[in-house]
DNA sequence: TAGAATTGTGCAATCGTGTGCGCCACTCAC
DNA sequence: GTGAGTGGCGCACACGATTGCACAATTCTA
């Protein structure tokens, strides 16, 4: 049913090599040839096999994406980086979550292997690595996004996130807020012992202590937030300064105020109760409290691009030896 | 380099044809060579190629998911639903974005046929369908999620916005908020037609008239959320009762009300100002104010696993004559 | 003007699988 | 013991495209 490129050779009266060659501009077909080729494909509306094509070079034109959810706004803003830059050079994407599981990452990784994918632009689900190492083996370029993995070494795009946590807490610091409350992420994951790692060398350039009665660790998630800023709640002083480690949980911190009902710091004014709030990540069309003392600011949709970039270089064949690490600059807003 | 099926048959002493039987559990197999054939490519670590198999079979186990955005989390909780459900079926997604433009949509459709994706589940970007016949004409079934569209009936899966938005009024009215400010979307989408028809006819069957010049039109982003609200607030007498038709435009509003730090209505328990708001869509993890009076809440997942059942029910061949339109119900929660 | 170089096109092989058909060997019934 | 039936497997082709090579026709060079 399908029109196929020996239809096209038929009706245009030359061979399927003709028009393979003449869709592909090539030198030796003449002007005439290739123009009566290009006509016939558009009145037959002749559209490429890509699978058969894929088949024969070797190159799908298809690159995967995997990343621990897809009902995440970090992940997607990223991912929209991703699917403008592939858009632009005629990839398409497939989309997995690995439900922040290694087996769940290994089983995409497989589908996406037997999709005969071009490369893999993945955000790890966890610190563990080595299940990476069959896939580059097996010639497909990885290029990490947001955290690096124990066991294995490859390109990576990530943000210089103990300087974006510094920054953040030396103005906090600056402003007189001290002691600080910190509620960080899962600290097996690289982004949050950075951020951590930020946090307490502001401190010591300050020649000040870290309260560790007030540094938590939740997961990243917004129920964690939420129950650390319960228990951060019934401490007695009630502590005046956070720093939240992402979004996720900074809205959970919200919520839980929120729905205590805890009174503003400065009515009329602050929506926030009685707290100066810092935290990681910034949503144009989420973040309903925008009034946060210090915010650090991700380029997510750049870090798509970035990494798209390092991955076609690679699947170029500009094949380089040693692994990639891009550190982007976070922004800081105050 | 990547082991195919002939390197096992070589290495199992069979040809490649009872590789391929063996592996598919071929009856005329005889159950040692198929479980010699099986310990082999364990070995071997041998795992099909499908786009080899696509392009036999004219099935490539792929379907393509096109939206209007992908940093949109309506959208993406719709994403979520049906990868889990097309992961259990052992498929891949392939997901793009639209732009929210009818040119831009032709254009990923075109890529996703190029690619021979079995289906494909539309979130339509505008109202615009009419070049949605030439994808079903060449075979490849559709189904359309929130959203219908002109020129061109397929299976759909929406939710009963009528209705929603209708009980949700109803609530407001019978609290005696009247009148009731509306913030809509863009009424060349069904979805922002059906939600404002629900917000009359609630008033209708109440004998009460809508105030007119408290009907606004959006687009469903924030931005126009925003500027809606800001312009309400600048009417006399201040509006008391808002209902906003779906979550960005609500973000926007909440946005602006605390911009302006706009007093609470009742200090100390509800975050919000002088004001009762009603809207479409809840967030688990991203909608901070969570005391808003009344919300529609859509089963957004749901919805996307519907969509999945009934594109596999089609590529089966299970071909119906006429459309299906499945209607899913709306939760009210206040 | 003859041979070389160039241009334009087709033939045929190939990518990795799936599958219809045929062949061989064995079993079974009579 | 012979024919039919059947279980187990391989041959060969096809899917739709790309591409090295060959070849005819044309142009160029000396």
């Amino acid at each position: 049913m399908p029109v196929t490129i020996k239809d096209v050779a038929k009706a245009a009266g030359v061979s399927a090599s003709t028009v393979s060659r003449a869709l592909q501009d090539h030198p030796r077909i003449s002007v005439q040839t290739r123009q009566r080729v290009k006509k016939v494909v558009l009145e037959l509306g002749y559209s490429v096999n890509n699978v058969a094509r894929s088949l024969k070079t070797n190159r799908s034109r298809v690159i995967g994406f995997v990343c621990p959810e897809l009902n995440n706004v970090f992940f997607m803003q990223v991912g929209k980086g991703i699917e403008d830059a592939l858009n632009r050079e005629g990839y398409s994407l497939i989309v997995c979550s690995s439900g922040e599981s290694s087996r769940n990452e290994t089983a995409r990784l497989q589908l996406l292997q037997q999709q005969c994918v071009d490369g893999i632009i993945l955000i790890p689900a966890t610190h563990e690595g080595s299940h990476l190492q069959q896939f580059f083996d097996a010639g497909i370029p990885i290029v990490l996004i947001d955290r690096k993995v124990d066991g294995f070494s490859t390109d990576a795009v990530l943000v210089d996130n103990v300087d974006g946590s510094y920054a953040a807490t030396k103005v906090l610091l600056k402003t007189g807020c001290h002691p600080i409350a910190y509620i960080g992420g899962n600290k097996s994951l690289t982004t949050a012992r950075e951020r951590e790692t930020g946090f307490r060398k502001a401190h010591a350039d300050d020649g000040l202590e870290v309260d560790e009665t007030l540094v938590f660790n939740g997961n990243f998630h917004w129920e964690s937030g939420y129950k650390l800023m319960k228990k951060l709640s019934k401490m007695s002083p009630f502590p005046k300064t956070l720093f939240v480690a992402n979004y996720y949980m900074f809205v959970g911190v919200v919520r839980y105020l929120v729905e205590e009902g805890v009174r503003r710091h400065q009515v009329g004014e602050l929506p926030l109760p009685n707290m100066t709030l810092a935290n990681f990540d910034r949503f144009e069309d989420g973040a309903v409290f925008h009034e946060v003392a210090v915010v650090v600011e991700q380029p997510m949709e750049e870090m798509g691009q970035k990494a798209v970039q390092l991955l076609l270089k690679r699947i170029e064949g500009n094949r380089v030896d040693f692994p990639l690490e891009l550190r982007l600059k976070t922004k800081l807003s105050t």
